[in-house]
DNA sequence: ACACACATCGTTTTT
DNA sequence: CGATGTGTGT
């Protein structure tokens, strides 16, 4: 039996205990939020709820498996969740059963957003009649948006991508054919499980169905869903109405992805018997942490008034330092770094945070040549490296032969082929009766382009004879890799040893499962990422290390040590997000998000200047903004007192404690200094 | 019809 | 600087 009493306080304790019927939870960061939710699955449990009747849905997966796991912990027994996961996931697990109803099979093929790009890219090309027309990438980020915003595509193009209003037509035109092709393939995106989930569920007989076995729903991060996630969960709440959603509406920071804030902010009217919950004592960060979070968020007009409440007070203030520049700045956090460690804080206490994925290489390098080792999150997904997608390409012809988006990927690889004979080959598989004849297809092509098919026959051959009922997934994947796909590896790479390992690492995991179609699925909605260096290791050795993090990756997390780099003009708020509507706010909740990651140490860096492309660097404007009583700025003092010497059209800075002169192309940062 | 060399364009965040 | 598109030559 668990003492909920003692283990959690009176606002946690409240939610907990009343928390049936549709209750809105709005949990301030550091809140204790996971614990809520964690709490509340193992009070419905210890109160016998069996758990296939409780849907828990998180923003990633990970998420997902840390709530099962402390579910369990509390609970002292191995009870799964079946029913637990991210929206994609769940949608994905209803659809392998009762897709049949809206025409599909069940073994469909999920497609990743480089295979809907390369096939929006084919419908592009059959309708675009002139030059300037959206890329494929813009094409499809306006048709996911409007999907997901439940909006069409004339108003999304109209309220977010202006530009092309003119070819609203064409575009729309694209849109049809795209659907048609996926639908012709079997294959869905990432917002077809959602669409075709929230279609499914029109049908009465299943959505009854669901809506009676869901007696319990817990959503978390609902300040970052989106309209047709809301109007699912409101599906599969019909009945029982035991809704309970948590999530703070100043961590809301996936606009892009059409996240919507009045999912939170309309909770009342839409349910109008709703309760509502506040969490506002903060158990995680420092006071002085927390009131830097706080002034930050203060300049956001669009939102609820709080007053999160640290526990722990008598820390020390958050630093700010200016660097010369980005290598310099990265010189310096490895400095830091180093002292913290020597200091006695574990380095996986330690994270440093960046707006975009590319702002971390100057610091990469500079920790690589330090020697620390270092887990990375965001970027490039392991499932989304080149050859990892090739060689799940060739399992997804083998499990759905109509697969145009891997068919391109392998075909238009092989020396020969060309946009032109990979289309003619597209097109004759699809009438083919067996996939033995495959082999006779070459003799529709001319000489080269048959060259070329034969090459790929001769991986595909190794592959068909590994398909039999005795071998996993896992013996799919190395079959692959005994086949010439080895020696284009060799040819093409330097680094092609690295890549061989990274494919052992996915035969391995793809024998985790049973069959093809369900390895398939896991790999294209696996958040699961790394960089080279970090899929070797075992957990434990992983959870010892430094981490580097988006900040959208750092959601949910937190360490002693936090690092914020490069909060410098041009960088973060990234202008082109900046520009969107309300995106100056989205920018700033952003910042918000990463200060309140850190427990006791927080500090923030910017470069003078920067090599990167059109960037003028200096401080970002949310730090002009800021309350100078509340951050240790007595680096950033040292610069006002300092003369400018404007030789050889730079200005050069000496600073009074560093040894370092500081160089600046004139430009914005002066001014902005003189805000300071 | 393709390959290959050269130019140009824009560069966020993720299931 | 890297991915993507254009132009030319085979």
């Amino acid at each position: 039996m668990i003492n909920f009493e003692q283990e959690l306080n009176e606002e946690q304790l409240a939610v907990i205990k009343n928390g049936d019927g549709p209750c809105l939870v709005l949990a301030g960061a550091g809140s204790g939020k996971t614990r809520t939710i964690t709490y509340r699955v193992a009070y419905l449990l210890e109160k016998g709820i069996p758990p296939e009747n409780i849907l828990l849905v998180t923003f990633t997966n990970r998420a997902a498996h840390e709530m099962i796991e402390r579910v369990q912990t509390l609970t002292g027994t191995e009870l799964p969740l079946p029913w637990s996961g991210t929206f994609h996931h769940i949608a994905n697990k209803i659809l392998r059963q009762y897709s049949t109803h809206l025409g599909y099979k069940n073994s469909f093929t999920v497609l990743d957003a480089d295979d809907s790009q390369a096939l929006i890219k084919l419908c592009i090309k059959e309708f675009k009649t002139t030059d300037r027309f959206p890329s494929a990438k813009v094409v499809n980020a306006i048709i996911s948006f409007s999907r997901n915003s439940q909006k069409d595509i004339e108003t999304t193009i109209e309220e977010k991508f202006s530009a092309w209003w003119h070819l609203s037509r064409t575009i729309r035109d694209v849109y049809s054919r795209y659907e048609q092709k996926k639908k012709e393939g079997n294959v869905m995106d990432f917002d077809d499980l959602l669409i075709n989930l929230g279609l499914l569920l029109n049908i009465p007989a299943i959505q009854e169905k669901f809506s009676n076995q869901f007696r319990y729903i817990l959503v978390d991060e609902y300040q970052d869903t989106n309209k047709l996630q809301a109007s699912i969960i409101n599906s599969l709440a019909k009945i029982h109405r035991n809704i309970l959603v948590v999530g703070d509406d100043a961590q809301s920071i996936y606009s892009f992805r059409a996240a919507d804030i009045k999912n939170i902010l309309n909770f009342e009217e839409k349910y109008p018997e709703a309760k509502i919950f506040r969490l506002e004592t903060n158990y995680r960060s420092h006071q002085e942490i927390l009131s830097l979070a706080n002034d930050v968020i203060s300049n956001n007009r669009h939102q609820y008034p709080k007053q999160l409440k640290a526990i722990k007070i008598d820390g020390i203030k958050p630093n700010l330092y200016p660097k010369n520049d980005q290598s310099d700045e990265a010189e310096f956090i490895v400095k830091q770094i180093k002292d913290l460690i020597e200091k006695g804080t574990d380095a996986h206490q330690i994270a440093i945070l960046f707006r975009a994925a590319h702002h971390s290489q100057m610091l990469e390098m500079e920790l690589a040549k330090a020697g620390i080792l270092y887990d990375y999150r965001g970027g490039l997904r392991f499932f989304d490296r080149a050859h990892i997608k090739d060689v799940l390409s060739y399992l997804r012809i083998l499990n759905n032969l109509a697969d145009t988006a891997a068919w391109l990927r392998v075909l238009l690889r092989e020396e020969g082929i060309g946009p032109t004979a990979a289309n003619k080959i597209i097109t004759a598989v699809q009438k083919l009766e067996k996939i033995e004849d495959l082999k006779q297809l070459g003799e529709i092509l001319g000489g080269k382009a048959q060259l070329g098919f034969n090459n790929f026959l001769k991986i595909f051959e190794v592959l068909l004879e590994a398909y039999i009922p005795e071998n996993n997934p896992g013996d799919l994947v190395d079959a692959i890799v005994n086949s010439r796909y080895s020696d284009y590896l060799a040819t093409e790479y330097t680094d092609s040893e690295e890549r061989k390992k990274d494919l052992e690492q996915m035969a391995i995991f793809a024998a985790k499962h049973q069959n093809l179609t369900g390895f398939l699925t896991e790999a294209s909605l696996q958040e699961s990422f790394a960089k080279p260096a970090a899929i070797n290791l075992k957990p434990a050795e992983q959870q010892k290390r430094l981490v580097l993090s988006t900040i959208h990756q750092a959601k949910g997390l937190e360490w002693e040590a936090v690092f914020i780099i490069n909060v410098a003009n041009d960088a973060f708020p990234n202008s082109r997000s900046a520009s969107e509507p309300n995106g100056l706010e989205e920018e700033r909740r952003l910042l918000y998000v990463a200060i309140t990651r850190a427990k006791k140490h927080l500090t923030l860096t910017y470069p003078m200047s920067t090599e990167s492309w059109g960037a003028t660097a200096g401080p970002s404007i949310f730090l002009t903004e800021i309350n100078q009583d509340l951050i240790d700025d007595h680096h950033l003092l040292s610069y006002k007192s300092t003369v400018f010497d404007r030789s050889d059209n730079e200005i050069q800075y000496i600073p009074e404690e560093d040894d370092r002169p500081i160089k600046i192309k004139p430009g914005s940062f002066l001014r902005d200094l003189d805000d300071l």
